[in-house]
DNA sequence: ATATAACCGAACAATGAGTTCGGTAACATA
DNA sequence: TATGTTACCGAACTCATTGTTCGGTTATAT
């Protein structure tokens, strides 16, 4: 990719980040956007058709970040996924987010954490399902399947919605604690 | 209130719930709600300072429907928290939701629902405050209050979301089965 | 060295938000 | 029934924002 264009991509994101964590996306304009990234308005458009593709793009940059992250760890160390530690991968995860690699938390503001958390909620859907012997219970046996994998997963987003009001003070491993304890 | 301001209101009300039954409330203007309603634009103004006051408004008097309704249904019944049957304030919440007076239902269509829930759910967590004995159990002793007050308080809303995307046709009985068996 | 592709910047039309104002009709009160 | 008040109409208006266009300039790849 040509260094202009990586260039350019970068300073719309960033400036867009820097803006999200101080308003609402509903309120931020294009031009705002433009002027803190110093470029010209048809550039922004030649990268993003509107500011809804804008957000999209860098949820989803942002959930590959957290997800190659925790692959490439898994390979490494190689002792994710251990039958008998099925809550290593949900650890590894708050872990990865307690970071915040690229800002992640001002995009989690209490504000704005909706639209990204409804996408991470989405992926993540996935994974539980595919991962759904690890929380086999009594409880699961007497609830329909996709309302099973429906709660673990918004009990894990709730989680994390809670831990990012309380300024992430807890440590990941107490977080993952409390998520297996309230699911 | 003078006629006509209760009919002009009332008529915004209806055009507004039509338009969020069939698109985002982002993408639906003034200009359409008017057009629909069938009045000034500027008896529009009048009546709510922007679109985002209209939302609001809206979703207090659906608020206060509920949860009036089912301040009556106690009051006549005279069996509601009861304490040997602490599942009966949520069964009647669900109850009720189902009935669907003022097309409720369509407000919560998957697409606009996220704005009603957040605000129900601001509202139902202090309810869930008030009555947190009934929920008292193992799990609970080992988790922070706030995060339990939170964890019960979602779990209700992911319930009631997961019912309405399966089109509501389990009974609200077994809808309260399944919410007391995944808190 | 040269062709290509990205960027600039300035202008443009189109849309929607929110305001203003003079005229009309419905309401409450006496 | 007569009168003053208040809500509504409708049309025009300002303003902010969106998304597009185009000719000129500069960086990049080969």
């Amino acid at each position: 990719m040509d260094r202009r264009q990586r260039k350019t991509r970068e300073a719309i994101f960033r400036a867009f980040i820097d803006l999200l964590a101080k308003k609402d996306f509903a309120q931020i304009t294009v031009g705002e956007i433009i002027d803190k990234a110093d470029i010209g308005r048809a550039t922004f458009y030649s990268h993003f058709e509107t500011k809804d593709y804008l957000l999209k793009e860098l949820c989803e940059e942002l959930f590959c970040h957290i997800f190659d992250a925790m692959h490439e760890e898994k390979v490494n160390h190689k002792h994710i996924f251990d039958c008998n530690a099925p809550e290593s991968v949900f650890l590894h995860l708050f872990q990865h987010l307690k970071k915040n690699d690229n800002n992640i938390l001002e995009l989690l503001s209490s504000q704005n954490n909706e639209l990204f958390l409804q996408y991470f909620k989405r992926n993540l859907g996935k994974l539980v399902a595919s991962q759904l012997y690890l929380f086999e219970s009594r409880k699961s046996e007497k609830l329909p399947e996709s309302f099973w994998i429906s709660h673990i997963t918004s009990t894990f987003v709730e989680t994390l919605k809670w831990w990012i009001d309380n300024k992430m003070s807890e440590s990941p491993e107490t977080i993952t604690e409390y998520f297996f304890l309230a699911v």
